[in-house]
DNA sequence: GTGGTCTAGACCACC
DNA sequence: GTGGTCTAGACCACA
């Protein structure tokens, strides 16, 4: 499991999309105990305050729930997991159309270079 | 105009992708004459050699050309321009399909996502 | 058992307030023997000469009282507790209508939010 | 204007529900500009990042919004006002109820004293 | 000047 | 050991 962070974007903001990713990816299963704030924040590289509020945004938005002295787990709520899915993919989505857009496709055009590429692979 | 490098991929790519993307954006238009070497180099904060086997890469894919005397300037080959758009759009589809894959949804999922992201929108 | 002070009030009254909610909600029974005033003291966490002021005004209001040789009692006149629940409950009721007052609520509309949250609740 | 903690609570919360206080009592208006982070800091004793957090919340909740380089405000929306106001009337109100459930008064009884509170007053 | 982010390091309560 | 809180001090982007 890796981290990788760019530039211009918050690091905590960027390990709240990593870690969405492994939930949503099943990379962390529904009920997994998480590493400890402290091992989280050694092996991305950063302080164990950027991890803790990465982590205590995730759980404001119901992906983790916290056992005050065992831990941190993944949600097993599937409403949850289900809504993660439909917003990952629609921020997904979104940026290929705003890329796209930006090299002067039209969503026709978008659409059916998809359909194309499709075909192709 | 800005640059922004992630870690753990060589920077001359990233330098060839976000050059590509801003020719074929338009932001660079056929014709136009790029800065120096040096500039782009300062600008993007990388070593002029760096900068430097990225363009020569963008040379020999056809985006830019050189004037022995005067500079490198940006192909007006239309045929060059649509086939960079063919491939950024792939490379983005691409990356988009391979996303959501990793989290789980098929490419019919995936085309359906896409149809009700449209409608919202 | 577990004491909490604020600052900006004198800890003896804080102790009054404490040691009356537990003689009212009968952490204290009538007729139990307190723990000494040094054990008191240490408990809370503060000097004894505090404690001892906060035991004397508890026993001028007659919750308590003393007994020479063997220590201090909480009192069992049936009376004296429940004029303690009638000026508890006066208290607090008269800090709900001071703090929703400051927020622009009148009288009625206080009595209306109340029967609403017994509603819902 | 001042500020008082208590012990046992995080200090980040007791800002929180402060400032709410100051906001449902009109002391700051419907779109006035709050101090800046580092003046509230200073002014309450704390540490900036402690402010910063508190102030981060109050936002999530809709009650300040930011912009970004002249200052916070409070927000002029009237139904998260009216929402707060009944949020915190409900929390006074379970307090009051919680404290005399404590000292063994029933939901009747309690309705029972504060009428008579209010006709003594 | 403003808010926003990040690090380093400390202390706490809980079990 | 766990998560949670707090401080001190730094740097950034923006205008």
């Amino acid at each position: 499991m890796e981290w990788k962070f760019e530039s211009g974007q918050p690091i905590y903001t960027q390990i709240i999309d990593q870690m969405s990713m492994r939930i949503a990816s099943g990379a962390y299963q529904p009920g997994d105990k998480l590493p400890s704030v402290r091992d989280l924040a050694m092996d991305a590289g950063v302080n164990p305050n950027t991890m803790q509020r990465a982590l205590g945004e995730l759980e404001r938005r119901g992906l983790v729930f916290t056992e005050r002295t065992s831990g941190r787990f993944v949600t097993k709520e599937e409403s949850v997991l289900r809504e993660l899915h439909r917003e990952l993919a629609a921020g997904y989505i979104e940026d290929l159309f705003h890329k796209l857009h930006q090299i002067g496709m039209s969503d026709e055009e978008i659409v059916r270079a998809i359909d194309e590429w499709r075909q192709e692979a």
